[in-house]
RNA sequence: GCCGGAUUAGCUCAGUGGUAGAGCAGCGGUUUUGUAAACCGAAGGUCGGGGGUUCGAAUCCUCCAUCCGGCACCA
């Protein structure tokens, strides 16, 4: 007999040994159909898996996270089956869950192609149709390799040579197809159902390593059915219609064409919201003390030699030749910024200096790695360097981490978190030094409430940082800020100040951003709105559309009122209904439409239309204007 | 950079070897309109670029460019 002790402390017992699958029916009928796993004393153990002794155990349903997460890993494998039956030759390598879904690499000489996809799904839904039972078998080591090498799986046994010795090897067998797997699985390949499908190709590099071959990898989402599949593909499609590159066209934003790839020819509109952006976060700035400098872009190779910049970042910098010289477009604006800090003697007193520069920066990315807004050539930090002791960091961290947020609450990004990274096994500096910045960094961060997780060995060469990544109006990720400290390059460009004592010191440099690059948070802030920019953003903020060519006079006459008011207003005289005004309007995404017709033009009135608003408002001229330029106002005004 | 796919009118997209098409937008006209598409008409193309196969290429082959999706990269 064996005592399992259910969640809610109850105990049942049972003839040893029993199943997951065997507990869960005493329990009902329903979990039993839903369960994919049990938790046995923590671990997750597949439902066929005999319980030999006393144990805590945890049905694992298929509609939680972690359940989702057997089906998918499940799904990858039924994969891996369809595809060594329709293409025996294909090598299996590693095909693990992910968010949403499951992949599955392989190694095959010729490419799949999209209508070899639709054959795997087919095949895939065969075998989940024959509900091929699915059972766990531990092999010994050597006997397990031998097997992969004679089907010629030669990454399987690879995989199986990396074992750590003390771990069983486990593999799983569903009809003819067996692989190496930790598990668990479902009980058979039936329990996976019909909310999967196969989404993309892709190529991927064995072991992520780009010197290794480049495998074939096939993207799948697996759901716990075909309902939450379809939502699944409909969020896809919403996301989709957010695209940043999509509304960027249909808005007028802006464009890039193949002469000047990666960098961005900004509309009169897109210039508009980029213009209002930049001004905003200059006054957040100037507001927390900040000066802000400009330095140049076009930079003799001299400086990026002392700077560092030539060793370690020359591949990604774009040169030029004149008289005999070498310049380079500047990746950063760190050097200049020491330059002028350099500029006659600093004072202790001068500390904390807070240099900031909208400087185009220039980086010569790689062909693939181009996005839109979000991965370009040339962009433009919100950058800052500030200048301080190293007693100061706390402080400054603090103090930036408050700023952030204030920033990021005015676009509407409540939920942040921070990505602590600290040492590198390759740096500089000594091992005290980082001892006291990244204590300085965590002080910091803890004070301010931030959720922290870290990124163990990410800092960089020269000193730990932080990342601050904001999540937006649809869940996904984006990395913005940034604060790093820098112990090495005030030393390599030589930058001090005389202390209190009288003699020089050395300078602790914290670059930082909030916005990242304003192109890049443009496109984030587009994606968040979908399009909708709140009224202080928007380049167009109302249009004053006529009903008929009757009221033109009075049209202008309010138009003109607004502009004068501050606000960004255009006129619509066309000869149009208004129904195609109104639909043209909210296409265009104007947050405010006022409709003017004989009525308006007679009592002095204006009729306000709110973007995506089914109702108008009738609002005396005066009254419109002081209402709608207090709604304008941007945020810190 | 690597793997795969794509590139046809301003936009979205048809067109598998035999005279380049549609819808929307734009343009010209008619219509004077009350909150998400009034009607009529004329126009619009080096089918991404180069080379090749063919009597004949948007279509087949090849090289290149760009874009898209991943991978790698993002100090």
């Amino acid at each position: 007999m064996v005592a399992i002790t259910l969640p809610d402390g109850t105990v049942q017992t049972h003839d040893a040994p029993v199943t997951g699958f065997k507990i869960a029916g005493a329990i009902g009928k329903g979990l039993a159909k839903a369960a994919v796993a049990i938790r046995v004393n923590g671990d997750l153990w597949d439902l066929t898996r005999a319980i030999e002794a006393d144990a805590e155990i945890a049905i694992v349903t298929r509609e939680t996270e972690e359940g989702r997460a057997l089906l998918r890993h499940d799904a990858a494998h039924v994969m891996a089956e369809a595809v060594k039956a329709l293409y025996p030759e294909t090598q299996v390598t590693i095909g693990p869950a992910i968010e949403h879904g499951f992949y599955y690499d392989f190694s095959r000489k010729t490419p799949f192609t999209p209508e070899d996809l639709e054959k795997i799904e087919r095949e895939m839904h065969a075998i989940v149709a024959r509900d091929e039972a699915i059972a766990r078998e531990v092999w010994e080591r050597e006997k397990a390799i031998q097997f992969f090498k004679d089907q010629g799986e030669h990454y399987k046994a690879e995989i199986i040579e990396a074992i750590p010795v003390k771990e069983d090897v486990t593999l799983y067998r569903q009809g003819d197809f067996i692989d190496l797997c930790r598990g668990p699985h479902l009980p058979s390949t039936g329990k996976l159902g019909k909310g999967f499908k196969l989404m993309k190709l892709a190529g991927a590099y064995w072991r992520g390593d780009s010197r290794n071959e480049m495998l074939q990898r096939i993207y799948g989402t697996a759901w716990e059915n075909e309902k939450e599949l379809k939502a699944h593909l409909f969020r896809l499609e919403e996301a989709a219609k957010r695209d940043h590159r999509r509304l960027g066209r249909e808005m007028d934003l802006f464009h890039i064409q193949e002469e000047a790839v990666g960098s961005i020819f900004w509309h009169p509109k897109g210039w508009t919201l980029y213009r209002m952006l930049e001004a905003y976060i200059r006054r957040r700035l100037d507001q927390a003390d900040y000066v802000e400098v400009r330095t140049p872009e076009l930079v003799d190779r001299m400086l990026w030699e002392r700077s560092g910049h030539w060793e370690k970042f020359r591949e990604h910098m774009f040169t030029a030749e004149s008289e005999e010289r070498t310049l380079a477009l500047k990746p950063m604006n760190c050097p200049g910024h020491v330059q002028i800090f350099r500029q006659g003697l600093k004072s202790y007193r001068d500390l904390p200096l807070r240099m900031a520069e909208f400087g185009c920066c220039h980086r010569n990315e790689p062909s693939g790695a181009l996005h839109g807004l979000m991965r370009v050539r040339a962009f433009t930090q919100d950058d800052a360097h500030i200048f301080c002791t190293q007693a100061q960091i706390t402080e400054e961290t603090k103090a930036f981490c408050t700023l952030l947020l204030s920033v990021y609450k005015d676009f509407g990004f409540e939920d942040v978190v921070v990505k602590f990274a600290d040492r590198p096994d390759v740096r500089a500096g000594e091992d005290a030094v980082w001892d006291e910045a990244e204590q300085a960094l965590r002080t910091a961060t803890e004070a301010t409430g931030l959720e922290i997780s870290m990124n163990p060995g990410e800092g960089a060469f020269y000193g730990p940082k932080l990342e601050f990544v904001l999540r937006d109006a649809i869940g996904r990720e984006w990395q913005c800020g940034t604060l790093q400290v820098d112990f090495v390059l005030p030393e390599r460009l030589d930058a001090n100040y005389v202390g209190e004592d009288g003699g020089k010191h050395r300078p602790v440099m914290l670059h930082r951003a909030i916005l990242g690059s304003i192109e890049r948070f443009i496109g984030v802030l587009i994606e968040h709105y979908a399009g909708r920019l709140p009224i202080w953003l928007a380049p167009t903020q109302v249009v004053v559309a006529t009903i008929t060519n009757e009221s033109d006079a009075y049209a202008r006459e309010v138009c003109e009122t607004l502009r004068k008011a501050g606000l960004r207003a255009e006129l619509d005289l066309r000869n149009e209904k208004i129904n195609y005004k109104v639909r043209e309007h909210s296409l265009a995404k104007t947050p405010l439409l006022l409709a003017i017709g004989s009525r308006e033009a007679e009592n002095h009135t204006v009729s306000l239309r709110r973007l995506g608003g089914k109702d108008q408002e009738s609002l005396a001229l005066e009254e419109a204007v002081a209402r709608l330029s207090a709604e304008a106002a941007a945020p810190g005004l």
